[in-house]
RNA sequence: GGGCGAUUAGCUCAGUUGGCUAGAGCAGUUCGUUUACACCGAAAAGGUCAGGGGUUCGAGUCCCUUAUCGCCCACCA
């Protein structure tokens, strides 16, 4: 016997060695599989995309949390003989990564991103983004992912960047990518629009005030927002309300805190007669909703606020000053010319960007919109229920695939948040105004039609300068990372659609939609067969892990102290599909017990038995028969729940089954067999002994990788295959 | 305002389509053991399954209702 066996188990001295026997191997990679024959050549495929990280800064433990699931679920499948394939790769996540490299920048340099030319600030966040990238996929490795490398993606290299352009051009030419003028959510603080998912909101005290425009005007309305009030274009109550039904039709001219303002007077259902005076400002250019008012009234819009929160018109006092500041300015005038009728501290939530911080400013920008309610003919014929040529919209799309069942949700509750959130979609606003991010691939030139294209289309055009959104390329992730646009590319073929994403739930409506979206309307396939959600790791009190809270937990420093194996358990047992689980180190510190459970365990087979003994002729003794039924049995129900994704049973019950049968009871009565027994039942029993070690290493093997490699290598015999991670799965 | 989830042992959670005496880990109790393992073993203890009502031969599980906590969506201006 090996003398490691006579100390305890040391994570720490093996893990990195046995990852690079792995990786040397080369049978991360299926094609490696295939080639040494220990993968069948017909064998059908399953693949998985690892949700990229962001290049921002480390993983956390979330991530380790969605590494061990999809590592477990890929290593199961591998070991099962399916031709199996986990696609890396890592989000240049624009927004998020660009604002983290100018901060930290500007704290060095004192330089942001108006003292660089555009191509170098590129570079230079390029450069930042891959510093991270180094240090994720290190992490990765250390978690024990079995990631294919060789495949290895980034949503904004050069493949990527294709398949984005010709994402773009295929949805332009299908007229589902459209520029147009319209209220957006515009970041004063981070000088770009973001989406309505990247809109978190925020309770804060704020002040209704009730007023009348002027003398002559016949009625008060109340806003929040007096200083928007100067671009008011309507009034709009609703039809039935009877207080109003004289105005309806009038317009009325006045001066406004020294804006010329023109009202009419309409009548729209969305006006809750209820609410306050029942009556609404309209401001066509700084709401949201009223913008819709207008639209459906025709109404003109007047813009009031600019992109730097600052007032573009108004009197003396007013122009030129912070929005926030104008509301009190305004608000002062109206006291003064006694038209303020009621002033209430009132609780509202106003709109926040997510990754600056900064307050929301809905404004009127040209913007590149995807439209999700436009109606095309379907150009595709492989979808289920969806024929070439009928006619659909990219909403339906999306709810098509997810009630047909082709995409199935787990758990299932989340389709009923899928599905609400969809039918509420508005169109997707995909450009902003920020470098880092796949530059809109729209060309224009004086006097001529604008262009898209990848490339320049010749001297004297000039490319858009905003970038997309980075989930219209982490949309393509699914395809873009198996050779599409080529659709004759062989991983394309063999792998798409992949077989399982293990999203967070949050992420449900920003990318797992998107990638619905994209891979229905461009490949016209699903982009994955079940979505595995998973929930979120909060710490021992329940709380979320911020920085706020300085309770965050390194991974690293966790498998440092415990071993990769033990918190892989940690993140695998007890936890289910969608439920948010709290982290506590007990539970990865007993889970390094167990670790050194099995150790012990197989330094008592291994001294105990040789070899020899597994070539054993004579028959089984009646007793190790039975422990051998029993054994496939509980073999026979664990494969049926890995196959159902049930990780958290399986790992449970082999923890359970190794600690307290096979060396509670099998290991301790074997000892009095060795002592008392006659030949046959020794020889039985060794046999069994190794027999059954063997398959818990096989079977725990996608849960705890490195210490069952580890000894596997000891255990192996001369017709066992070298490494674990290839080796089948138990027949039954 | 709408939707969803949770509530099971001191703590963290399982409990698949309703079916033996409701389970696991951790913590705690008692005893034991140092030639596989003290990162150990054995034994016991611990639950009106949030409350109430209903369906059923049978409910932790299905239905209704109440309560508490949590999350998501929604620019009542």
């Amino acid at each position: 016997m090996n003398d490691k066996y006579l100390s305890p188990y040391d994570a720490s001295a093996s893990e990195s060695t046995i990852y690079d026997m792995w990786e040397q191997s080369g049978y991360f990679n299926p094609d490696a599989m295939i080639r040494d024959g220990l993968t069948k050549e017909d064998a059908a495929p399953f693949s998985i995309v690892l949700p990229p990280p962001n290049v921002t800064g480390q993983l956390h433990l979330g991530h380790a949390f969605e590494d061990a699931t999809q590592d477990a679920i890929i290593r199961y499948r591998r070991m099962k003989g399916f031709r199996t394939l986990w696609v890396p790769g890592t989000d240049h996540a624009a927004i998020a990564t660009q604002a983290k490299f100018e901060k930290e920048h500007y704290k060095k340099e004192k330089k942001s991103r108006h003292d660089y030319d555009r191509n170098d600030f590129f570079d230079m966040t390029l450069d930042f983004g891959r510093a991270h990238q180094s240090t994720i996929l290190g992490q990765l490795k250390k978690m024990g992912a079995s990631l294919d490398w060789s495949r290895l993606a980034f949503t904004l290299d050069e493949a990527r960047q294709h398949a984005v352009y010709t994402a773009f051009k295929k949805m332009y030419d299908a007229e589902l990518i459209y520029q147009k003028d319209r209220i957006v959510n515009w970041d004063v603080k981070g000088q770009t629009t973001v989406s309505d998912d990247e809109v978190l909101r925020e309770e804060r005290e704020a002040t209704m005030y009730t007023f009348k425009y002027s003398d002559d005007f016949p009625f008060p309305i109340a806003s929040t927002r007096p200083e928007t009030k100067l671009g008011d274009t309507a009034v709009a109550v609703h039809p039935d309300d009877t207080r109003y039904q004289q105005y309806i039709g009038n317009e009325y001219s006045f001066t406004f805190a020294g804006a010329d303002v023109t009202v009419k007077i309409i009548a729209d259902e969305h006006v809750d007669s209820e609410f306050g005076v029942g009556a609404l400002g309209v401001t066509p250019a700084h709401s949201m909703i009223d913008s819709e008012i207008a639209e459906r009234h025709d109404l003109p819009s007047v813009q009031v606020i600019n992109e730097y929160g600052k007032m573009i018109i108004g009197n003396d006092d007013i122009k030129n000053t912070k929005a926030a500041v104008a509301r009190e300015t305004v608000a002062q005038w109206l006291r003064d010319n006694n038209l303020m009728v009621s002033e209430e501290k009132i609780i509202q939530n106003v709109g926040i960007a997510e990754r600056t911080g900064g307050v929301i400013e809905p404004l009127p920008k040209l913007q590149w919109w995807i439209n999700v309610n436009k109606s095309f003919d379907y150009p595709h014929d492989s979808l289920t229920g969806i024929e070439k040529g009928q006619s659909v919209t990219l909403k339906e799309l999306m709810l098509h695939v997810v009630e047909n069942e082709e995409v199935s949700i787990v758990p299932e509750r989340f389709e009923k948040t899928y599905r609400h959130w969809i039918t509420n979609l508005r169109d997707w606003n995909i450009s902003r105004q920020i470098i880092f991010g796949h530059q809109i691939p729209v060309w224009y030139k004086d006097g001529e039609d604008m262009k898209v294209s990848e490339t320049s289309p010749g001297y004297g055009w000039v490319q858009d300068t905003d970038t997309l959104d980075t989930w219209f390329s982490s949309g393509l992730w699914s395809f873009s990372t198996l050779g599409w646009p080529n659709t004759e590319a062989e991983d394309f073929k063999t792998y798409h659609p992949t077989n399982l994403l293990n999203p967070g739930y949050e992420i449900l409506p920003l990318w797992v939609s998107r990638m619905i979206l994209m891979s229905t309307f461009l490949v016209g396939d699903i982009p994955f067969k079940e979505v595995h959600i998973h929930g979120m790791l909060r710490d021992k009190q329940g709380r979320k892990f911020s920085k706020s809270l300085n309770n965050g937990i390194d991974p690293l420093e966790v498998i440092e102290q415990y071993g990769t194996d033990a918190l892989r358990m940690a993140l695998t047992i007890g936890v289910t599909p969608g439920q948010d689980m709290s982290f506590d180190l007990q539970k990865v510190k007993a889970y390094r017990k167990f670790a050194n459970k099995l150790w012990n365990i197989t330094r008592f087979v291994l001294t105990e038995t040789d070899k020899q003994h597994e070539v054993y002729e004579g028959s089984f003794s009646k007793r190790d028969v039975e422990i051998l039924n029993h054994f496939s049995e509980r073999t026979k129900e664990l494969t049926k729940e890995m196959d159902e994704n049930k990780l958290y049973l399986v790992a449970e019950k082999l923890y359970h089954y190794t600690w307290h049968t096979f060396a509670d009871e099998i290991l301790e009565e074997s000892k009095a067999i060795f002592e008392n027994g006659n030949d046959s039942e020794i020889l039985s029993r060794k046999k069994l002994l190794r027999h059954i070690l063997k398959n818990i290493c096989i079977m725990l093997h996608p849960f705890m990788p490195f210490i069952t490699e580890e000894i596997w290598q000891d255990l192996k015999n001369n017709n066992d295959r070298d490494i674990l991670m290839t080796v089948s799965w138990p027949q039954l």
